[in-house]
RNA sequence: UGGGGAAUAGUGUAACGGUAGCACGAAUGACUCUGAAUCAUUUAGUCAAGGUUCGAAUCCUUGUUCCCCAGCCA
């Protein structure tokens, strides 16, 4: 698709002009896939000198479209950092425009009045394949046709009492070209224009006008528009007006996830989840509170590619170019999930020190912080085991590791509680490795994260997994839909966390590393709460659970 | 049984008649104050069968499989 544009460039085809643009109906929240559409036209633009892309809502049908949903994709094309600058356009500011060409269109005898009903209109059609049979209003005259026109547009007719449509050909094996409907009748108020129009027109009439009135050179849409192109050329032609290419594209699909509307709806309305900005859909608003960053979607976005074979991405593609960006740009801090209480027996009662730590690895402008330490800490539940299996090395009695930019320490004791679980556990520590280095060399096998017992602040973690738990969730048993395959255990929350001081004050959508965790985002409700709330926006690629599972799948 | 499209490692995507490459995943190793990151190595592919050609993922023929279309939705 680049290739052709950037040959239509070349060969002054559009004058050396690129102007694509992104279309969407306001009637819902802008999603993952539409991110791939987002990207592409706006992608394209960008990549031509004077390239350009607008945002043009294709608001044609009152009944399903809001204002909430404009503000909505806005704010969702703005965050993910694309610019149309001046060129913010809708479809129903042509409305009069388009209505001045749909009389020139009856005028040439190319377009009627239809009085039949949307039943009948149907029987006419015909099927794949048996041809459609011609109206009876197919012959009026553009006198009769001009005079109903213009009545259905001043509201003289009742909704659903006529139609405009194309006369095409009703036996076209193109169902698409057997006298399509222009303009239906609908007695709504739009959400721009109130009441000012009764007959709104249809996608395949409106949207050739609406990019032919703006210039548009490349008209990028999804493959199931395929079939429209030649009613899309159609109209151009017979309008003999402005053309640009229509070009199609698979639209993206991506495991364990769905991305239709109507089903993202569902989930929505059925409480399946909590809200469109639920962390766990993958809708942009969804995306943005879980923690993704706008350069991770573009970039997945680019890698993805465009086809025209529909098939379905991996979900860990995403996650790479996820943790590939906050990996660059995460401030790395310490959060213990699950606490697990150790006691530095020969460190004094009462003291207490602040360490330095390295704020972000990969960028060393980020500098340092201070972390506080005393003698009885936190570490996580998981990095402590009495009995360690062989490829165990993180903390067991009688072992040395060293506590992330603080001191080695060794395990001496354990505390358990009646249950037998182990509560607490007792160490020394070595006051020579004060910053996490050994004077003498020493080697450990292992650095865990901590943070201090007295001085850590309480958070609550809430953990994701996938929403689905089939790669393609519409694989559902007979008589079930892919509501069936919900994972339950898409979301975890872990409300006795600790965390490092220095987030105190960290405002909603700030993206952490908790080291050797994953990356994580505060979340909205920390602020309506009042506490540290922070969703899990992935998790860092770790060795140890896939040598966990392994060994449990042997068994 | 009509029409429109599409098929390249497990997944996604390049190669436009001239060495089938890249990324993700998976596996192995090195390194490591994150079992992260990084680095190295390995794994594995042209839907099928014919044909044209010195040479085919690419051109031709036939077949197979998949997607889309019968809204007064977009």
């Amino acid at each position: 698709m680049r290739t052709i544009v950037a040959e239509d460039n070349a060969s002054g085809k559009w004058q050396g002009r690129v102007n694509t643009r992104f279309p969407p109906e306001p009637n819902g929240y802008l999603h993952i896939g539409h991110a791939k559409s987002i990207c592409l036209n706006f992608g394209i633009a960008a990549e031509n000198p004077g390239g350009k892309c607008n945002l043009r809502f294709d608001d044609t049908n009152p009944c399903k479209e809001e204002q909430e949903f404009v503000d909505s994709i806005i704010a969702d094309v703005k965050w993910l950092g694309w610019d149309w600058q001046d060129r913010l356009y809708f479809g129903s500011d042509y409305f009069g425009q388009m209505y001045e060409y749909a009389v020139q269109l009856v005028k040439a005898g190319c377009a009627y009045v239809c009085d039949l009903t949307a039943e009948e209109t149907r029987q006419y059609r015909g099927t794949l394949t048996a041809p459609g049979k011609d109206s009876p209003f197919r012959s009026r005259t553009v006198e009769e046709n001009l005079d109903l026109l213009a009545r259905m547009k001043n509201g003289e007719f009742p909704d659903g009492s006529r139609t405009l449509r194309a006369k095409i050909d009703m036996a076209h094996p193109n169902l698409n070209m057997r006298d399509p409907v222009m303009y239906r009748i609908l007695h709504e108020s739009h959400h721009r224009t109130g009441d000012e129009w009764c007959i709104y027109p249809m996608y395949d009439w409106a949207h050739g006008l609406e990019d032919s009135i703006e210039g548009i050179t490349h008209s990028i849409c999804t493959l199931e528009f395929e079939n429209h192109r030649p009613l899309y050329d159609w109209f151009l032609d017979q309008l003999g007006i402005h053309h640009p290419q229509q070009i199609e594209f698979a639209r993206l699909n991506l495991t364990y996830t769905v991305m239709s509307k109507r089903k993202l709806f569902r989930l929505v309305a059925e409480g399946l989840v909590d809200g469109w900005d639920d962390p766990r859909m993958p809708t942009i608003c969804g995306l943005r509170r879980r923690g993704y960053s706008p350069a991770a979607i573009r970039n997945f976005c680019r890698r993805i590619g465009i086809n025209k074979f529909p098939g379905t991405v991996e979900i860990a593609l995403l996650e790479h170019y996820l943790r590939q960006d906050l990996n660059k740009h995460s401030a790395r801090v310490m959060a213990v999930l699950k606490p697990l209480k150790i006691v530095i027996t020969n460190y004094p009662e009462g003291q207490s020190e602040e360490l330095d730590a390295i704020n972000n690895p990969e960028d060393p402008a980020a500098g340092i912080r201070k972390v506080p330490f005393s003698r009885e800490l936190y570490i996580e539940q998981d990095d402590f085991m009495e009995e360690a299996p062989k490829k165990f090395y993180r903390l067991t009695p009688g072992r040395e590791v060293r506590l992330r930019y603080a001191y080695f320490i060794t395990c001496t004791d354990v505390v358990k509680n009646d249950q037998g679980n182990v509560v607490e556990v007792r160490c020394t520590y070595d006051p020579a490795t004060k910053g996490g280095d050994s004077p003498d060399g020493r080697k450990v096998k292992s650095t865990l994260h901590w943070v201090c017992a007295e001085k850590s602040l309480p958070a609550e973690v809430r953990l994701y997994d996938n929403l689905f738990t089939k790669e393609n969730p519409d694989n559902a048993e007979k008589g079930k839909d892919f509501t069936a395959n919900l994972n339950p255990d898409s979301l975890q929350t872990l409300t006795n966390c600790r965390v490092e001081p220095s987030l105190a004050d960290a405002k909603p959508l700030t993206r952490v590393q908790f080291e050797r965790l994953g990356y994580f985002c505060v979340d909205a409700d920390t602020e309506k709460q009042d506490k540290l709330i922070f969703n899990c926006t992935v998790t860092l690629r770790d060795t140890w659970a896939r040598i966990q599972k392994k060994a449990q799948q042997k068994k």
